[in-house]
DNA sequence: GCCAACGTTGGC
DNA sequence: GCCAACGTTGGC
């Protein structure tokens, strides 16, 4: 199964509102950006991700589940774009900041370090396992 | 708040 | 189809 990192502003939407909305969790909307959509639509249920914090917070905070495939986004009626459903699962014991990721030479070729302006992104199982030690849970 | 990096748009 | 202008993202 593959695994994935989702961006947000925490002023925006946080990792506290993700965990507001409960297990139905919610779409993930408002991408506009063709890689990050067709990150998407790569997405199968049961997959997971991590909840990353941008601009403000900077560091991994929580892991998300996909739990609804790729469909129109709800904000727009352009029909080129997409979201999927994801829900939270857990946070991690101890976020990661993105000064440790760099500073960790095996994570060096992560999206997020090489395109910090890719808002959905795939993460390595090599990536996920060391980031998922590092922040204290189960991968 | 600044600005570099990047993606998109649109005139030609 | 090129590329300059423009808008946005996100680290600092």
């Amino acid at each position: 199964m593959a695994h994935w990192l989702f961006k947000s502003e925490p002023d925006v939407f946080g990792w506290d509102d993700q965990v507001a909305l409960g297990d139905k969790g919610g779409p993930w909307d408002g991408v506009r950006n063709y890689q990050a959509r067709n990150n998407m639509r790569a997405m199968k249920v049961g997959e997971t991700g991590f909840f990353y914090h941008s601009r403000s917070g900077l560091e991994i905070v929580g892991i998300v589940e996909v739990i609804g495939e790729a469909q129109q986004d709800p904000t727009t009626d352009d029909p080129r774009w997409d979201c999927v459903t994801v829900r939270s699962l857990r946070p991690l014991a101890r976020p990661v900041s993105l000064e440790r990721i760099k500073a960790t030479p095996e994570l060096s070729e992560m999206v997020l370090v090489r395109n910090s302006r890719l808002s959905v992104q795939p993460v390595t199982d090599a990536e996920w396992q060391l980031l998922c030690e590092m922040g204290g849970t189960e991968a």
